[in-house]
DNA sequence: GTGTTTGTTATCAA
DNA sequence: CTTGATAACAAACA
């Protein structure tokens, strides 16, 4: 389930990996995953150099180089929806994952063939080296867009991000002013704040002690500071921590995120509650597996 | 066979 | 027009 601090972790590291190589070869193995005629596709990204990368909410971008007879710069978009995977393996490194919670617990240690039967995509550069887009479950797309196209979908579809300027206190009361929705599924809605999932949203509640089918015009000022707060707090530490690997999501080397480890409700239901022993409620709200702690949640 | 998992969009109602 | 609620999609697993 990646969401915005897995994305940040995969495009911090493909930036270093992947910045001005050049693709070579374009391997489509799932003719659904790119959202165009399969020949074009591959054409398009033949011999184009990746000039960037970027990242929008949960959205992956690369930016290409021009063609000359081009005005306008062109970008693939790549979303991993629920279990997609990026994985870049350089020409000479065996792909052995791992190191992530406990290094002497040998089930947290990862070892990937690849391809697999869940790549759908591969991208080889003219260095040698290879990025795989995996997606068990097939949500992912891969999209060639302009950069008229890009900034149209960047505005329509997303809203400030944790941890941005735009993101502020002002806005977020404003954002839920005249809102009767449950403040959970107002979270998770792009257009309100980009980048929040379902682990996120449950943990940032949690951590602002706010119940998350509180109806979101009747939060409190107090409340909405502490929750403001509590969104960057969550957001910042996962992504120090490369992220959650609750079940599917890896980085680009292949390596689980440590902020597994320091989820306090997500996937913890019937659990003691680590501050008030309380068990940890699970509900569906949003149509989503919701996590609370009845006691430390008001 | 049943229920569960979630990011996003479609659809319908108000 | 906006907002909210819910279903649907996809695939694998218990």
């Amino acid at each position: 389930m990646p969401e915005l601090p897995e994305v940040e972790t995969i495009r911090r590291d493909l930036v270093k990996a992947v910045t001005l190589e050049k693709i070579s070869v374009i391997k489509l193995l799932s003719p659904k995953t790119a959202k165009h005629d399969a020949a074009f596709f591959i054409d398009f990204l033949k011999s184009r150099k990746i000039k960037g990368v970027y990242r929008r909410g949960k959205l992956l971008i690369f930016e290409l180089s021009k063609k000359k007879t081009e005005k306008e710069s062109h970008f693939l978009i790549i979303h991993l929806k629920m279990t997609g995977q990026l994985i870049y393996v350089g020409k000479k490194k065996k792909i052995i994952g791992g190191h992530s919670l406990n290094e002497n617990n040998l089930s947290d240690v990862l070892e990937l063939t690849l391809p697999n039967k869940h790549t759908r995509a591969q991208f080889i550069f003219s260095n040698g080296d290879t990025l795989y887009f995996n997606d068990m479950r097939r949500f992912g797309y891969l999209q060639i867009v302009s950069g008229t196209e890009l900034e149209r979908i960047k505005r329509v579809n997303y809203g400030p991000e944790p941890l941005t300027d735009d993101f502020s206190l002002d806005y977020l009361t404003n954002a839920f002013k005249n809102r009767t929705a449950n403040i959970k599924s107002i979270l998770l809605n792009q257009k309100i704040i980009a980048g929040l999932g379902n682990i996120y949203v449950d943990e940032a509640l949690f951590l602002a002690g706010v119940r998350p089918g509180r109806m979101a015009n009747d939060i409190k000022k107090k409340e909405l500071i502490k929750l403001y707060f509590a969104i960057n707090e969550i957001i910042e530490k996962a992504i120090v921590n490369r992220g959650t690997t609750f079940n599917n999501y890896v980085d680009s080397s292949g390596r689980k995120g440590n902020f597994s480890n320091m989820l306090q409700v997500y996937g913890r239901g019937k659990l003691p509650c680590f501050v008030c022993k309380e068990p940890i409620m699970k509900i569906k709200l949003a149509g989503r597996g919701t996590h609370y702690c009845p006691k430390c949640q008001k």
